[in-house]
DNA sequence: TTACCTGCAAAGAGTTTGCAGGTAG
DNA sequence: CTACCTGCAAACTCTTTGCAGGTAA
């Protein structure tokens, strides 16, 4: 395994020891091609297959929040009370699917807005998150 | 006051009776010429301003839920746990200062996309939402 | 050995629900 | 009078925190 020093590496530049336990979140999160993305909740029960030995809850909110804080992971805008992470952090916008809750990227290059309106006064844009949210084609309009 | 009537067709449309609390909670809400956004929370504190009796959480939930359900109120995508209303409910989009946690509603003409990527197979666009976070100007970058 | 980490369980924050007494129609 | 509404408190969900025993360095 050639990540397992890439996530040694990214542990220890977020201040966090390389437990067994965070090497197994590292692994989900970020030895994969795909952008990932996910609530605590999926992130524990992808860890809870992929591993004998549980993982706690403090911990995957330990890690995760220290990730986000190094820039690793992203949170993401949505409806409701469960909070999304991406492992994408670079300015981009997503496809939402409410009814699965299924997150895809869109690439910023692709997309871009016209028109932009005046910034009210004394502030400045910090970003712009579009979310393009979708529903299957079969099914009648509402 | 002109608008009672106004207020009380509303919570009957909503199959709802018109009774004091409801129709203090209208006030609020729709008496007003600018688009309100809140937080059932905001919406708990200037109840409790405006009217001398209190009115319980439950029917704060009760009476937005149903107002939402009619189609009179709309939930907005934000990050965080707390769950955010608008009284506009046309397709719009929004400024957004995290740090004082204001909305603003920016008017769905003055704002466009471009380059509008392809819809994933089988989906169909719903709705897009876009957020403009900004920030104070003065202070330093981050 | 020391500082940090883990799992558990309790505590918090926001929201939902069940129910006894109250009110609109 | 009946059906619906209110306020309260309990319950629920998601997240955070405190702490005793365990582990990396």
């Amino acid at each position: 395994m050639e990540h397992l020093k890439f996530n040694i590496e990214k542990l220890r530049a977020s201040g966090l020891r390389p437990t067994r336990q965070r090497l197994a979140i590292c692994k989900i999160l970020f030895n994969r091609k795909e952008t990932f993305h996910f609530t605590i909740d999926q992130l524990k029960k992808i860890a809870e297959k992929n591993i004998k030995k549980k993982i706690s809850l403090a911990t995957l909110y330990n890690t995760v929040h220290a990730f986000e804080k190094k820039g690793y992971l992203k949170e993401i805008s949505l409806k409701g009370n469960k909070t999304f992470f991406d492992t994408n952090t670079k300015n981009h916008h997503h496809f939402y699917d409410e009814e699965t809750s299924q997150l895809a990227d869109i690439k910023n290059e692709n997309i871009s807005i016209s028109n932009l309106p005046k910034i009210p006064n004394g502030k400045k844009i910090k970003e712009i998150e579009i979310t393009i949210k979708v529903a299957n084609n079969n099914q009648k309009q509402n």
